[in-house]
RNA sequence: GGUAGGGUAUCCAAGUGGCUAAAGGAUGCGGACUGUAAAUCCGCCCGCUUCGGCGUUCGUCGGUUCGAAUCCGACCCCUACCA
């Protein structure tokens, strides 16, 4: 029964019968997950693989959070071949801090084992790097996906791209992972981790890759890089808000990837209008991240704003007095508010219409501020999103 | 080392002397329609502006010209191919 939990999801096991083999015989696995600190913030992309690893760590598994420390310094080039800039130490040492913070957020600190590639790779030698790329011939390199279709399209390769998969093998043999988990892409990379250990005379990590998850535009993968995800460290509303932005089709993964929904349970979740399914995963996906009384109130505040036409309870607030602005204008008023780029933008906003006071729309930037006796306040909307309130 | 191609706005990509702040995509933003959906349609998308303009931009520096992303020179960088 375990067992089939531990599995399920995935898209592709390799090393399967050993795998099982070892978990009947009851030897407390040990779990790899890898992730590169390039960046600050961990998506629900990670996400998707972080419950896997939250699964087998709940079943007594020895969960081992790999930080990329030392490949992230370097500067990962895959992808489109960009050459990225090499983050400082410094830079590194920071995003993997939050990482860590964010990590935790789902996994039990007390029983996750914590490692750094930089732990072996800073002192090794380049012999040592030598014989490392003595293990794998530049045509299995050229088996990976992407590197053949950039082959066959002469696209550029650099050859740190090649080292990549050695690295993050190499991590696997130091690690002497029995299992390691990850991204559909990054089979290929965990594949050269079996090969280094076979070679190594050592037991074989099984290889479980999980499904990539879409982004927010139900098109890509979700990746930081096309700004289409949902990130750890969002707060309350964006993690609701960002998934109701999600289409019908796409949400359904959601369900199934983040929130290990059966088959059975979203057959359910479809016959009810998509929307309150949507609201029921945005606030299940809020709450993995925030209290339960939180997820609940963004929800109303959501139906509230969105659905009704509301104002939102919280919003950031001016006041004229502390402005001090030589005019009160509409114009001035919003650019000094920081959240628009430039007068430009705002007068922009204004012509399309998207700006209104107190419900009204305003075609005017010129229109000096006057503010409400009653209410002492004025509420400025733009757009469907921004929400501001101006004071004396 | 040789040959060929290339460096243009957030990204992709056209543009080979003036009509170019620079076509076309994509992303993004706004509006309409909605369920903040998605799809679709319309509009915007370098900065500042007293809305007449002004200022910066096409790898870098210099030059030719009334005028350069476009021509010339030098330099830097990238790619593929052949060795």
């Amino acid at each position: 029964m375990e067992i089939d939990m531990l599995l399920s999801g995935a898209e592709t096991i390799i090393g399967q019968e050993e795998l099982l083999e070892k978990i009947s015989s009851g030897k407390k696995l040990k779990v790899k997950f890898g992730v590169d600190p390039t960046r600050p913030d961990l998506t629900f992309g990670h996400l998707v693989v972080f419950n896997k690893l939250k699964q087998f760590q709940n079943a007594g598994h020895e969960a081992i959070l790999l930080i990329g420390d030392y490949t992230a310094r370097i500067g990962d080039p895959s992808g489109r071949s960009e050459l990225r800039p090499e983050l400082t130490a410094d830079q590194v040492e920071e995003n993997a801090a939050t990482y860590l913070e964010q990590a935790f957020k789902v996994l039990d600190p007390q029983k996750t084992t914590i490692r750094r590639n930089s732990e072996w790779f800073s002192g090794m030698s380049f012999a040592d790097a030598l014989n490392l790329t003595r293990k794998m011939t530049v045509a299995q390199m050229l088996e990976r996906d992407d590197f053949s279709k950039r082959f066959k399209a002469n696209q550029p390769i650099s050859m740190v791209e090649f080292m990549y998969p050695l690295i993050q093998g190499y991590d696997s043999v130091i690690l002497e992972s029995d299992i390691e988990i990850g991204g559909s892409d990054q089979l290929f990379n965990m594949l050269v981790g079996r090969s280094l250990q076979k070679d190594l005379g050592m037991d074989i990590q099984a290889v479980l890759t999980m499904p990539l998850l879409v982004g927010l535009d139900g098109v890509r993968k979700m990746s930081k890089s096309y700004d289409n995800y949902i990130s750890f460290n969002d707060s309350a509303k964006n993690i609701f808000g960002k998934t109701m932005s999600l289409s019908d089709d796409s949400m359904w993964e959601y369900f199934k990837l983040l929130l290990n929904y059966q088959e059975t349970k979203i057959n359910e979740m479809k016959e009810i209008h998509p929307m309150d399914a949507k609201k029921t995963l945005a606030e299940s996906l809020t709450s993995l991240f925030y209290e339960e009384k939180v997820a609940k109130k963004e929800r109303e505040e959501f139906s509230k704003v969105f659905s009704k036409g509301k104002v939102p309870e919280v919003m950031p607030t001016y006041s004229l007095s502390v402005l001090n602005l030589e005019k009160n204008n509409l114009l001035n008023v919003l650019s000094s508010t920081e959240h628009f780029d430039s007068k430009g933008e705002i007068r922009r906003l204004i012509n399309q219409g998207a700006v209104k006071i107190d419900n009204d729309r305003i075609d005017d930037g010129e229109i000096v501020f006057q503010i409400c006796s009653q209410t002492n306040e004025a509420i400025v909307k733009v757009g469907k999103k921004i929400f501001i309130k101006i004071i004396p």
